[in-house]
DNA sequence: CAATAAATGGAACGTATATTCCGTTTTCCG
DNA sequence: CGGAAAACGGAATATACGTTCCATTTATTG
């Protein structure tokens, strides 16, 4: 017969080699089933790694993996990664006429280009993430982030935009066993009883800034109680009533901005007074 | 001189790199600043491919865009390209020790290195944004954006860390005359009864996943309802009820993650929906 | 317990890739 | 316009990688 291969046909897309290793996974001699279970856990490592590195990660040599590829229906290692790193780029065959395109702008189709607009706000992202190390002062991201540590209660305070911002500490924050309340955007005077000496307040705040924000800031930074905040000019309103005041610059794409240097920024210093709080 | 190159030493961070490449591609001539412009577009291919691929895809010469590496003060390409493998193969070290690798990089001093964190994050957002380009499918990306523009209401879906994506998206949609509604973690089935024909959702869940969003995309899935979805895994349990799935999975500084990626994705879809709303 | 089959890991092999070399072309100054 | 320096691209070379082979070890069965 021409076709000698008696196993089964392989994998062409990633689910079917997904439901491949499952299915036989459970009927492997040990060294080949710890391919499966890596390899299983770990698929996104095969687009940029070598059979030798994943033979390590796994603990197996590496003909070990090769068979493991092979048992998968594979002529080999190479085959199988071929599969992820298609998937990874789509686009190769058409390189130049995608550049082309690119270039141009616009594409020609009528859709507005969603895939075009991924692409333009990741690049947007590396604008603002590089933007990021200008903008920041160390000394005030050190003293928030202690003050956080150390603080009772973390009170967050943040509308619109900035309540991802926001929820996103809150959640972080609680992680790492530091007390957090997030201020809702409405009613924010009825709860100001809540603040406490030892509390801190965190302000985010965007243009065109939010009184309620604001407000709710002047009036904890009043009441003697400590006020930081993030914003996106240093020369806002937050700058009159933040101790110490953190600032992300967001780049945008045709008028629209995603917070990407804030998240990166607030979960720095999340992380960073999670630190502080464990070390102490 | 012992040390006799005159360039600049290498970039070892992707941050350095994009800043050296706008650097000096001004000053470079024509097949060089063909390299540089088409490597700046497409840094995420540098990962999975070889440099013939790049070379070909720049248009140039292979021997001409090892010049380029080596211009940018890396000894050839492998090296170069080292710097986008490196990051991808690190394992996840386990909670109690993710502290303890904060601290063995951090200066001398007992201060935690907020700055060092910062930086770290702005890095690890860089790489996150450059694998974004890799992991999402345009197609489930076009289809979710004209679900949205098209739905009568969005359902949001989001708890925990993907609660801050949910909140951004919420607050975008909303600003774009999509109706919105966020689904809160708790009383989920409750709620069930607002959904109605003409209505998506859109659930958001990283791993470890949350019950509560993939029971409440579950039940609308039984109920007829459209259900999308992003996630960091494309085999996780969201792909099983999402008709369209996309995937942004984060890059990670001592165990921790910022979701840099999924709220670049997020805000480019609902610019995107957005966009068809308005046009139609 | 012995005999046989399966599995394993290291070493050898062939191929594909990155890198260097050098003749040719283009660009830059005088 | 002419000479020198830089840049370019294809061919040659070195290296790294995937793959196969085979001796040894481990499991299986009568």
């Amino acid at each position: 017969m021409t076709d000698e291969s008696a196993g089964p046909p392989g994998p062409v897309t990633v689910t079917e080699l997904i439901e491949r290793i499952d299915a036989v996974a459970p009927g492997l001699p040990k060294r080949l089933r710890q391919c499966a279970t890596f390899t299983r856990r770990h698929l996104h490592l095969l687009a940029v790694s070598t059979v030798a590195d994943m033979a390590r990660a796994a603990e197996v040599a590496p003909s070990v993996y090769i068979r493991f590829c092979q048992g998968l229906g594979f002529s080999g290692y190479s085959e199988m990664q071929a599969l992820f790193r298609e998937r990874y780029s789509e686009f190769r065959p058409d390189y130049s006429v995608r550049f082309a395109n690119l270039r141009e702008g616009a594409s020609p189709d009528a859709a507005p280009g969603v895939d075009r607009l991924i692409a333009d706000f990741a690049e947007s992202g590396h604008k603002s993430l590089l933007r990021l190390r200008n903008t920041v002062t160390s000394s005030a991201a050190d003293r928030i982030a202690s003050d956080m540590a150390a603080a009772r209660v973390v009170h967050l305070v943040g509308a619109r935009r900035a309540f991802a911002i926001v929820a996103n500490m809150a959640y972080l924050l609680d992680k790492m066993g530091v007390e957090t309340q997030v201020r809702p955007a409405a009613g924010l005077i009825a709860t100001q009883a809540a603040l406490r000496p030892g509390d801190i307040v965190f302000a985010v705040t965007f243009a065109p800034f939010s009184q309620e924000t604001l407000g709710f800031a002047r009036e904890a930074d009043a009441a003697g109680i400590v006020v930081h905040g993030l914003t996106d000019d240093e020369s806002g309103p937050l700058a009159e009533v933040a101790r110490a005041l953190l600032v992300a610059r967001e780049d945008e794409v045709a008028g629209f901005r995603a917070p990407t240097a804030a998240i990166a920024l607030s979960t720095a210093l999340c992380v960073a007074a999670g630190a502080l709080r464990t070390e102490t």
